[in-house]
RNA sequence: GCCCCCAUCGUCUAGUGGCCCAGGACGUAGCCCUCUCAAGGCUAAAACACGAGUUCGAACCUCGUUGGGGGCACCA
């Protein structure tokens, strides 16, 4: 736990202009971690101001991934709050008279160089094998002179006047004190020739009217924060804390993840978006679990958390800030723990909605049942329908000759299915024992291994290879549906044998 | 090119000067268990990027090198 911090108020704040993927979570999820833990508050915050890349999907998106990982928000643009509004869209105004604020204590500017020269400008320079910055040309102009070109209608925008001389420090809790020469930073835009707001000065704004105290942030942020020290400063408001989070790389450890990256991870089943997650069958306790961890441990030992667990032991003292490559493997290990970890009831209940999608009708009574015997052998709730399926099924459908045993010719098989079903037909399906030691008693006599036979029931029964236990298997699908099947499978190795 | 950040097994990581010829987890290999597949148990291989310092002593501190990442927009 983080040495006793007072209730923190912190936020998460996307653009929503695409689809919510792991990183995302994790940042907002170490700050709603945050909240929890110290009684805090959480917000979410739209941050739109770019109306050309804004994607109308996308913040619903958000939401629901939000929502769908445990991660309630209570302050937000659909909740309220005190102090919104919490989408930055309908915030415009503020921004500009805070810049305005700036411009009159000498530490913004109107600026009215066309984008044209700007682009001109940063072809020099990158030929010159300089920085690309701006080059102060709007500094020089007086303020009545600008303040008149601007009532006359003339395009500009509103730059930041950071300081020519010295350096400035600010401190990251991770990494201490960053210390930058101000020559370095540019008079970045603060308010666009549109009237928007840009992010450096909007989320600036934003923090401080909603008393944020903790900046939770991509490590993105890291070259742009000095300047951000300066906005603080140039308005003499306290600042939060700042902690920047390390970024995601791709699974290889060789840069972050592009679209072409995406696409692959796909095919193998895998993707970084949340609400793909939820469709291919990951439990949101296996994902919180598993992006807490890249980036942020406990201890030398302790990997299985609850997201209650995570509220109670969640550290900043304890956050990485190297960048961390994504495993998807060691992800559907966790998947495996959560689903091991999930009671009887609540397993039947989330397995269902994937048996329905693959066009099955599965009856609770019988999930219930089922959920016990495959709990072990998931690694997505998807699996269950491929592992279970034929418990729904009416029609088996596999090769015959995979009812011929191992080391065993077809006759010799045929011959030990028929007496099976003389077996099972006088017995009771109720205890497992009874079926059990029957069976293996049948193997014996005709002097094979208990596996042979099974392997043949197993195919008989479930039409796979692979199913959960045998016997359990025929116990839950019935004395009727068992015979049934076994007959089935006698009708189906008659013709290899030659009958 | 310029600025900033990072650097322990293949991967996620523990480690904050002696407890470390470096611990855990995933994955890999072998064994046990076993009606298949899993799960579970045991065992093994596997790392302090490199080079200089500082110190009685360095994975831990300093500097440099190398490597990796991020940024350099009227995007966020």
């Amino acid at each position: 736990m983080t040495e006793k911090l007072p209730p923190v108020r912190v936020r998460f704040a996307p653009s929503p202009t695409g689809r919510t993927h792991l990183g995302s979570g994790r940042t907002a999820l170490y700050n709603y971690l945050l909240a929890r833990q110290t009684g805090g508050q959480f917000l979410l915050r739209i941050e739109d101001t770019d109306q050309k890349r804004y994607v109308p999907e996308a913040e619903q998106e958000l939401m629901e991934s939000l929502r769908w990982l445990g991660l309630e928000w209570d302050e937000g643009p659909d909740v309220g709050g005190p102090y919104g509004p919490y989408r930055q869209s309908e915030r415009k105004e503020i921004y500009l008279e805070y810049a305005k604020q700036l411009i009159e204590k000498d530490k913004a500017y109107y600026c009215f160089c066309s984008p044209e020269r700007l682009a001109r400008l940063r072809e020099q320079q990158m030929q010159a094998k300089q920085a690309t910055m701006y080059d102060g040309l709007c500094r020089q102009l007086t303020p009545e002179d600008a303040l008149r070109r601007v009532k006359q209608g003339e395009p500009h925008v509103i730059r930041f006047k950071t300081p020519r001389e010295g350096s400035i420090t600010v401190r990251d809790y991770l990494r201490g004190d960053i210390t930058v020469e101000n020559r370095t930073i540019d008079d970045y835009i603060l308010v666009k020739s549109d009237g928007w707001a840009l992010y450096h000065l909007a989320a600036m704004v934003d923090d401080h009217l909603m008393r944020i105290t903790h900046v939770l942030r991509s490590s993105e942020w890291l070259s742009t924060f000095p300047l951000h020290g300066h906005i603080i400063r140039a308005f003499g408001w306290q600042e939060p804390v700042f902690v920047h989070l390390s970024v995601f790389l791709k699974p290889s450890g060789k840069g972050k993840m592009s679209k072409r990256e995406s696409a692959q991870l796909l095919q193998d089943g895998y993707s970084i978006f949340i609400k793909d997650l939820e469709q291919l069958g990951y439990l949101p306790e296996a994902v919180v679990n598993w992006i807490a961890l890249m980036g942020w441990s406990y201890d030398d030992k302790t990997e299985f958390f609850t997201m209650q667990d995570l509220i109670e032991k969640f550290s900043l003292d304890h956050l990485n800030p190297s960048p961390a490559a994504i495993n998807f493997t060691k992800f559907d290990h966790f998947n495996g723990l959560h689903i091991r970890h999930l009671s009887v009831e609540e397993l039947a209940k989330r397995v269902k909605p994937f048996f329905l999608r693959a066009g099955l009708q599965p009856e609770d009574t019988k999930l219930l049942q089922i959920a016990p015997i495959i709990r072990e052998r998931l690694v997505t709730l998807d699996d269950a329908v491929e592992m279970a399926g034929f418990f729904f099924r009416d029609q088996m459908d596999y090769e015959a000759d995979l009812l011929v045993g191992k080391n065993m010719n077809p006759s010799e098989s045929l011959q030990v299915l028929q007496e099976s079903y003389d077996l099972l037909k006088n017995l009771a399906f109720e205890e497992k024992e009874t079926l059990e030691t029957a069976l293996r008693n049948l193997a014996e006599q005709k002097g094979l291994k208990a596996g042979q036979l099974f392997g043949i029931l197993r195919i008989a029964v479930t039409g796979q290879s692979v199913s959960p236990p045998l016997i359990e298997s025929m116990l839950i699908l019935g004395k009727e549906k068992v015979l049934e099947r076994i007959q089935d499978a006698l009708k189906r190795l008659q013709p290899i044998v030659g009958l």
